[in-house]
Formats: structure tokens, sequence, C-alpha cells
DNA sequence: AAACTCATTATACAAATGGTTAATCAAAGC
DNA sequence: GCTTTGATTAACCATTTGTATAATGAGTTT
């Protein structure tokens, strides 16, 4: 990460490239103070996902956090308050993110292919959408599951705010796969499960697939191969 | 946990209840002493897999682990060395009750029950027997979780250590299902992660599947619909 | 160019943590 | 009963960590 903005003796821009990306209109046009700002509060939300995903809230220091954005750690409580606070800002994004890019529940969206599209490969499609994005971020369910192999407060709130919602997708998304025979007529909690861990271990375990089976889930290829396994098991 | 042996001022243990397992012959017999001394040991590595599990290696803490188990930090160190060692001698624990409880690849060893049982039926049972295992100790999982999201030190001695020696094991038990029609031909490491992470994820986020769906996966009802989801959906 | 804003840095502090050492004290051996 | 052994405890240390506060100085405004 690092925002390294080639730092003149202290916290200077060189506000060379600094007017890149004027795209929004009237409300005050960005100064090159408020772009240092957003890419400093970004770099320092960027390194707490990095850092918070593989070490887990307790493991991760606000410190490190800090060092790998390059910037002084008491920035952290100016742009978030505590790290409490950033950690919450960290799951925010990767829900917003994941809706952003991901539209888990195109069940009724995408209604109009259904006339192309067999429910079958409707369903092979969302399911491969959705493996490419735990390929693509993999931080997403690490950072997620450091917080729910345990009960907590902040497993509490991200629960209410925004895995119960997921999960409800995944729920009406799993009852109309029965309901075309796609899915066995199973525990429903069960089957999501199911559906979710074969999609996301492969990914979040990246680090112990490189070293005990000598592939790379990042690659194009391997990737490739996994969403083909996991449809050939899944839909059948 | 907690050793509390009725402790009178210090360390004193009411000799009572010690002389009960004196199963072993010739070895010097059990002292009061060294049957306490036993009695501690295990309750530390005990302690250990449950903060280990819940918090990772650098989120648990010695002293925590300690007070939960009920003695002193010190010996820790006296039992064990170090943070390290007691974190390697958790994992060890893990990974050989697992091979006392589980035997993962009796393609061969049951080779017996071909004649009655078809290939399916003993595929079915083996995979039951694994989600059984994940259900009564879902530390293993998380613990080694905790660690194979990231590349560290521990990893690679795990990697080298246990998890080479279960994936050859899984490997060969998926080729032989793929042999026998069970399973599809397709990428045999995505299988693996495929059949591991639908049985496990279940487990492992146990506190967010109560929070969230309201069923407990300890429920033995609830594990049970859960095998038959997972079977359902594997094995075709 | 001077005054002002505020993003950034320096510094401090109490608590927690892994590790170490010496003291203690009950059990084992004589 | 007395000594020895060793499991346990107390006290200590250096480091890390989250948080807080004051100083600083570059960018903005007038």
């Amino acid at each position: 990460m690092n925002v390294k903005k080639t730092r003149t003796p202290r916290g200077k821009r060189d506000s060379t490239d600094a007017e890149a990306g004027t795209g929004d209109a009237q409300t005050t046009p960005p100064n090159s103070r408020t772009l240092q700002k957003e890419a400093t509060r970004a770099a320092i939300l960027q390194s707490a996902l990095l850092i918070f995903s593989e070490r887990g809230f307790d493991g991760g220091s606000t410190r490190d956090i800090a060092a790998h954005a390059g910037v002084h750690h008491a920035l952290i409580k100016y742009y978030f308050g505590s790290k409490d606070t950033l950690w919450r800002a960290a799951v925010t994004f990767l829900f917003e993110r994941q809706a952003a890019e991901m539209s888990f529940e195109p069940p009724a969206a995408a209604a109009t292919a259904k006339s192309r599209l067999s429910r079958r490969d409707h369903a092979r499609e969302i399911l491969r959408q959705y493996v490419l994005y735990c390929a693509r971020h993999p931080e997403h369910a690490r950072l997620m599951m450091q917080e729910s192999l345990r009960d907590s407060e902040r497993l509490q709130w991200a629960a209410d705010t925004f895995i119960s919602g997921t999960a409800s997708r995944a729920e009406r998304f799993v009852q109309m796969l029965q309901r075309e025979g796609v899915l066995p007529d199973v525990s429903v909690p069960a089957l999501v499960y199911i559906i979710v861990g074969s999609a996301q271990l492969f990914y979040t375990l990246a680090p112990e697939v490189r070293r005990v089976w000598g592939i790379d889930p990042a690659d194009e290829a391997v990737t490739a191969a996994h969403v083909e396994a996991l449809l050939a098991v899944l839909v059948r």
C-alpha cells in the first residue's frame, strides 16, 4: 500500500498529479488537500482490510496498519476515531463493494434471461459470479471468518448490519433452486453453508493451498478449474 | 476448563480421587504428584486449543490461556517452553486425536465392507464420519484456519508435518470416488476443498450460524440435517 | 504576504504481553 | 523426622499496543 506521496520533508505532496480526478461538479472543486486526505483515508482502510483479514482484530495492530499504509499511526484516530471504528469501516467497505460488484440475488432481477437460459444455467452463472468474487477479494471472507468463529460484539454488529441481509438473499436463492429441482429438498441453512463453504475455502486458505498443493488459487486457470468443479458438483 | 484441584492454600491437591486411573503397570506407579502434573499439562493444552482456535496465535495471550486453565501463567513456560511450542503441541494433539477418532482413508482398510456396501454407500459413510468429526471438534478446523489464511512459519511447519499427509489421503479418497463415478472428473484439489469446505464451514462458523439463523450446529438434529444435505449434494 | 485551517507528527502513558528469575512449599525418598 | 525434589508462585523486565494531547508546518484564504 503506502500512500507515499513522494514526501518532501513532511506530509507535503507534489501537486503534479494531484488534479487527476476532477470528475465531480459544483461541491467545492477538490483541493490538493482534500484529495490527499481522501488518499490517506483510503490507504489506511485498504491496509486495515489486509492486516485485519490476515491477523484478525486482536492480532492486527493499528501501528502495523499505519506502517503498511505509510502514515503515522496517530492518523488512525484522526480519521476513524478508534481501532474498533476502523474495523467497522473496513467491514462496511467490504459489503458495499460486494453489493456493487455482485448481485447475488438476481433471481428476480435477471428475469429477462429466464427465457433464454434455463434455470440451471442461470444458477450456474450466479454461482460462477460468486466464486469469481471470492477469488477476486479473498480478504472479504478472511476478515469475516476471523470474527465469525467466535461470538463477540463485533460479530453481533456485523450480523445485524450486513450478514443477516446477505443470508436472506442466499436463502431465497437456495429455495428458488430447490423449487426448480436444481438443489435437493434438504435443510436450507445447511445448503447455504455448503455452497458458501465450497466456494470460499479454496480462496480463504490460499496460503495453505499454495504450500500443500503447489497451485495458486489466484491463477486464472486454477480458478476456472475450481468453478468447473463447483458447478459439476452443485448443479446437477 | 480450570484444573481446580480443590486447592488447599497453594497447589495442594486432595488425594482422595487422585488414585483413580491406575491402569498402567510397572513403570513407576503414578504418584499423586505425576498425576497432578499430567492434569495440569492437559488443562493448559485444552485451554490453549480453545483460546487459540477462537482468537488465533497472536490474539490469544498465554496469560488468558493460563487463567482459563486455572493455573499460573509461568507454568506455560515450565510445561511447554514457549507460546510457540505450546501452539505446536496443541496442533499435534489435534491431528493425533483426529487420526485416532477417524480413519479418513479406509478405502483400503474397510475393504471388507466393499462386498456389502456399494462404493456409493461407502463414500457416504466416510463423509458422514468426517462431518461428525467436524461437529464434535470444531476447534480443530478453527485453529488450523486461523493459521492457513496467511503464510507463516507456523503454517509451513503444520503443512510439512500434518496437512500434507492429510491432503494426500484426501486426494486418494477423491480419486477413488472419481474412478467409481461418484464424483465428476474435475480438478482434484478443487474437489478436496469443496468437500472440506462444505463439511467444515457450518461448524467453524457456528457462532455466526447461531446468531444469523437461530439454529445451533451443535444440536444433534441440526447436524443430522447437515449430513443429509451434504450427502444429497456431494454423492450423486 | 499575513492569518488561519487542519492534516500530520512527536511524545507520552497506562495497560497488556511474552519471557525470565528466584523464592516457596508440599510431596517423595531416606 | 529430615532432606531433597520439583511443581507452583511472586516479582520483575523489556516490548508492544491503544489511546490521548500538544506541537508543527504546509496549504488555503483573505
